[in-house]
DNA sequence: TTGAGAATGTGAATTCATTCACAAAAGACA
DNA sequence: TGTCTTTTGTGAATGAATTCACATTCTCAA
């Protein structure tokens, strides 16, 4: 899998898409339907069934013809190339406003993303409990992140600390970090850095409000996840 | 401006990195840097200078051949193009996890977007104050998104209500909603709808761990926002 | 005032992503 | 078994986004 992956380059857009398909196909396998075809899945999705016929044939040939995907193995396909079907050792660095819903964020949970430790720098909230998780100094962050072998760390802090401790975490050896300060972090080429901008689409609405609807107030083109 | 910008069509990934020039701009601001080049503003975001350029030819020549953009007029156009040098009157729908967080999040406050209404169904809730604002019943939505001014949603419930909340909602006559409901929400042509899927990004990370490296543990390639 | 250097703005070229279109394969049913 | 329908899988065609490359314009220093 990994080999045929990485010979035909896979876009940013399709791994994205495949997260689509996903749920849609958690659905489906909770609802017993036993096939679904590209028709459907971009029916459900505003996208055409080339599309996800495409999408779906980088991983090799999956569907039978006159009939559709299998929804349970297609789901278990999908969940391998997108590390789905295993758990991952998260870390949350700061336990503010948005830290705070992402420990009870129950989506996390439910695909495998389990958070382990918490960190905060704040004497009030270490030692504190949090889901069940004791919140610890962040003093000891690298320690702590090796002993419970940590492979994801996300960030939650004040934009203008976020640089310290993400340079703390690539020093500890994480390679995978998800950032939610709104702010540009520098990391090595050998980490993955992936951020979280809340604003970016409150800010596309805004833009769309104010630019996308003719004179007569109708709407120039409809906007989906992916167009 | 809305003449210009709905004759030469400007993609959703340039309005998206217009959002991140605008935050580079603010950095730039506040630190009284009178001018900044396309080169400056693509190292940054790790984008080509060229990238940058076009983006900004769409609206208009801006820019002094040798000296780069005036950093104080391409923020405040930028600004204009995204519709953020005005407030927007947002409502915010379930205060859980993410919707309490959202209440607090500054960087929204920052751009213009003011939550000046918060709904729940939740009796224990209703009537409680989240920084400075008291819950409301959502039976009252309708009546109160129009006298309040409304003019965008954020839709912070769970996935099992959110469609009957989206449909009140786009009864009400808004038509701008962010929708942060891991699911795939129905609404009519006419009306913005927008994803905040956050589990997305980091499967991406997860796929990125496991597909991304070749048999030496070498990167690949880098992930960045946009490439 | 002039010349060297810097940086924009933009058609053209290229690369990347999506859609088309159809042969091939499978199911359904007489 | 044979025909009709459905749907996949995929090269080819199209369309969109990015990058190239360079003429043009401006700055700055002497």
């Amino acid at each position: 899998m990994i080999s045929e992956s990485s010979r035909r380059r896979i876009s940013e857009s399709t791994v994205r898409r495949l997260s689509l398909y996903y749920r849609i196909l958690s659905v489906l396998e909770k609802e017993n339907q036993a096939t679904v075809s590209s028709k459907e899945l971009a029916r459900r999705e505003k996208l055409t069934p080339a599309q996800v016929r495409k999408d779906l044939s980088f991983f090799g040939s999956f569907g039978t013809r006159g009939l559709g995907y299998p929804v349970c193995e297609l789901k278990k396909r999908i969940g391998e190339i997108l590390g789905l079907n295993r758990t991952w050792n998260i870390a949350l660095i700061g336990v503010g406003n948005i830290g705070s819903a992402l420990v009870g964020y129950k989506e996390f949970q439910r695909q495998g993303f389990h958070i382990k430790l918490i960190f905060d720098n704040d004497q009030r909230k270490i030692g504190s409990n949090h889901k069940g998780i004791t919140v610890s100094d962040i003093k000891n962050l690298g320690k702590e992140l090796r002993e419970n072998n940590i492979e994801i760390v996300i960030v939650a802090v004040p934009a203008t600390v976020a640089q310290y401790i993400v340079d703390d975490v690539v020093k500890a050896g994480i390679k995978a970090i998800l950032n939610f300060a709104p702010i540009n972090l520098k990391v090595p080429e050998d980490v993955f850095l992936r951020n979280e901008n809340m604003s970016m689409e409150l800010e596309y609405l805004s833009f769309a409000r104010i630019n996308l609807y003719n004179d007569l107030g109708t709407r120039i083109r409809s906007i989906q996840l992916f167009e």
